[in-house]
RNA sequence: GGCCCGAUGGCUCAGUUGGUUAGAGCGCCGCCCUGUCACGGCGGAGGUCGUGGGUUCGAGUCCCAUUCGGGUCGCCA
């Protein structure tokens, strides 16, 4: 029977007691994490956030009535211990922080008695996610989930302390807003007061922060939720945290200074790892001839060759149409791997087709130098010899080439660059290699919906010295954006935002709005630049994965309390979840039969 | 929406070319034990093999469908 804690106080947390309090009397409360009954004495290891202490229990201290309360005593109780702190007279435990001493129980109050837990409340368990999600209350006593959200806690706290000390003001913005068509689909919350019409959850709270520049507030912060409805990865889910910031009267060097020193005094302080500054820049049209990608990690080198030059009076079919039609051949050198067994490469193939590869040619240097490739046959001695050498291929190395559309190119090897350092090892997740993706492009196009959409958003400032260019080759154009990508992840992006009437109202046009359905969907944001704006410029860090990285975890459910999964829906409380027939009625809102018999036969 | 992986006592897993009564470790329950800490000893309970079909004399095992979970591509201004 659980009783009452009336009359007493926790003095001490768990591994707050040490050395220092021996002989002092002391109370602590938590969990009994395991209990050992040696018949005459008991010792119980009781947890609480801080860690674990062990209690001993023996008649001659605690009495009769509290030794037999103690034998009962069983995994995920609640109790509280009122005794003294001693040296342990049998062996000390090394694994433990309080290892060396001991509490001698002289009254012991069981607050909560628990059932069997589903599972072990331990560090690295190895239940299924599924389960832990289901008793996601059980899974957050754990001690690794516990560290994660502390320094989660600890990013939140720093991040507000060093923003608060370079003059930004914390302002929160509203999170039910006017849905826009452009970008991520939105979650909608449909106005009771006005049926038919909806709110939409922030996917970020882009034009709020833009509005409260031209408000004067010149340097704004927010730890903002934010709202997808798009389909989740291991490290994406439908709600997330950003740390938003937004500055007046700068440019793109301002804004990287500021957060190269917020995210050095991050690492310093959780990671003890100090970030050399200034974070090395890479230009977006660098970093994707050299690695592939628009986040590249830095980690390792295998960077890309382009070796077109080279092959392009060779008569291999696969390099020829690729050239002709006006894409690229380039290559990566796996050092060291021409021993690769023919399976393995042929399971590389199969993963470069998962990218849009049509295949991808191989050859290895052997150790007596000659070559082994699946294309050797099409190649004139000469030609192999001179690829070879533009690859910087050494004997024993293996030579991977894509050839294919410059956009094909780049995703097949720029992932097959990753899934090699993978498999060899090259991944280390206590290393930090920081990088900033400049000179983004401005727009990309989409085949989609055949036209331009922007890269970034509409509101991203185009470089000056490719302003002509918009109506010429909009492509071509290179924009004011910046991602910071950590280990080849990108942790954060944000851009220099256009404040001229004229070059905003150019962009709309190049994406396709009409003036009447750019004032319809940004009025407030176009009226507002009418009354005097500053030039400003901002960047926002998917938190979330911010931790993640810090703490090492392989998904963003593990630095989250109360994630969701793949399909977005939640295992403990079951959200999303059918309404009553009067909420729909009251909201003017009719779900289709198809759709409400599918939920009725579902139950 | 596509592709890949997984589901067997409470947990983690094993289970042979399809063949008696589906096993192990941990946990759980009972008894014993005064220095344990991966405590120990003795005894015990506990399984619709995710679900539904099919093939077969016989299915945890093979086939089809489906549910749930994970990874990934598309998608994520």
């Amino acid at each position: 029977m659980a009783e009452s804690m009336s009359g007493l106080k926790r003095t001490h947390r768990c591994t707050e007691v040490s050395t220092a309090n021996i002989g002092e009397q002391v109370t602590v409360m938590g969990w009994v994490q395991k209990s050992r009954n040696k018949g005459g004495i008991i010792f119980v290891d009781l947890r609480d956030r801080s860690g674990i202490l062990q209690i001993i229990f023996e008649e001659n201290d605690c009495g009769t009535e509290a030794f037999a309360k103690a034998e009962k005593l069983r995994s995920e109780f609640v109790i509280a211990v009122e005794g003294k702190v001693e040296t342990r007279a049998g062996a000390a435990n090394e694994n433990l922080a309080t290892g060396t001493i001991e509490i001698r129980a002289k009254a012991l109050r069981i607050l909560s008695e628990s059932e069997t837990p589903p599972f072990p409340i331990e560090e690295n368990s190895r239940t299924k996610e599924e389960l832990r999600l289901k008793y996601r209350y059980l899974d957050l006593r754990r001690p690794d989930l516990q560290r994660n959200l502390m320094i989660r806690s600890r990013v939140a706290t720093l991040t507000r302390a060093f923003l608060a000390e370079e003059g930004f003001f914390e302002i929160e913005t509203p999170t039910l807003i006017k849905s826009t068509p452009e970008g991520a689909r939105d979650y909608l919350v449909p106005s009771r007061v006005h049926p038919g019409s909806f709110y939409a959850l922030p996917q970020s709270p882009q034009l709020f922060k833009q509005l409260l520049m031209c408000s004067g507030y010149d340097r704004y912060f927010q730890l903002a939720r934010c709202y997808r409805d798009e389909d989740l990865r291991a490290d994406r889910q439908p709600e997330f945290t950003q740390i938003d910031l937004e500055l007046s009267f700068v440019d793109v060097d301002d804004v990287l200074d500021v957060n190269e020193r917020l995210l050095k005094r991050l690492f310093k302080d959780i990671c003890n790892y100090d970030i050399p500054l200034p974070i090395p820049r890479m230009t977006w049209r660098e970093a994707m001839d050299r690695f592939g990608s628009d986040k590249p990690d830095m980690r390792f080198g295998m960077e890309l060759h382009n070796v077109s030059e080279v092959v392009k009076e060779c008569e291999f079919a696969v390099f020829k149409n690729a050239l002709e039609s006006g894409g690229s051949v380039r290559g990566i050198n796996a050092a060291g791997q021409g021993h690769m067994p023919r399976k393995k490469i042929d399971a590389l193939v199969e993963f470069a087709k998962g990218y849009g590869a049509k295949g991808l040619a191989y050859l290895s240097v052997q150790e007596d130098g000659s070559f082994k490739s699946s294309f050797a046959k099409f190649m004139k001695e000469e030609e192999l010899k001179a690829l070879v050498e533009a690859m910087d291929g050494k004997p024993g190395d293996l030579l991977l080439f894509a050839a294919d559309k410059d956009k094909v190119v780049f995703d097949v090897l720029g992932s097959l660059r990753l899934e090699l350092a993978k498999q060899l090892g090259l991944l280390k997740k206590d290393e930090f290699k920081f990088l900033w993706v400049t000179e983004f492009p401005l727009l990309e196009y989409s085949e989609e919906e055949n036209r331009y959409v922007a890269m970034h958003h509409p509101f991203t400032m185009p470089m000056e010295e490719d302003l002509a260019l918009i109506d010429t080759n909009p492509g071509a154009v290179r924009a004011k954006a910046y991602d910071i990508v950590l280990n080849g992840t990108e942790m954060g992006g944000g851009s220099v935002r256009i404040h001229q009437a004229d070059i905003q109202s150019r962009m709309f046009e190049v994406l396709g709005f009409s003036k009447e359905q750019a004032q319809s969907q940004f009025g407030f944001l176009l009226d507002a630049f009418r009354y005097g704006v500053p030039p400003h410029a901002g960047l926002a860090y998917g938190m979330d994965r911010m931790v993640m990285l810090m703490v090492g975890a392989d998904s963003i459910r593990d630095v989250i309390a109360f994630p969701k999964v793949k399909d977005a829906s939640c295992l403990m409380t079951e959200a999303p979840a059918p309404v009553d027939v009067k909420q729909l009625e009251e909201l003017g809102i009719c779900v289709a039969e198809e759709t409400s018999e599918e939920m009725t036969s579902a139950e």
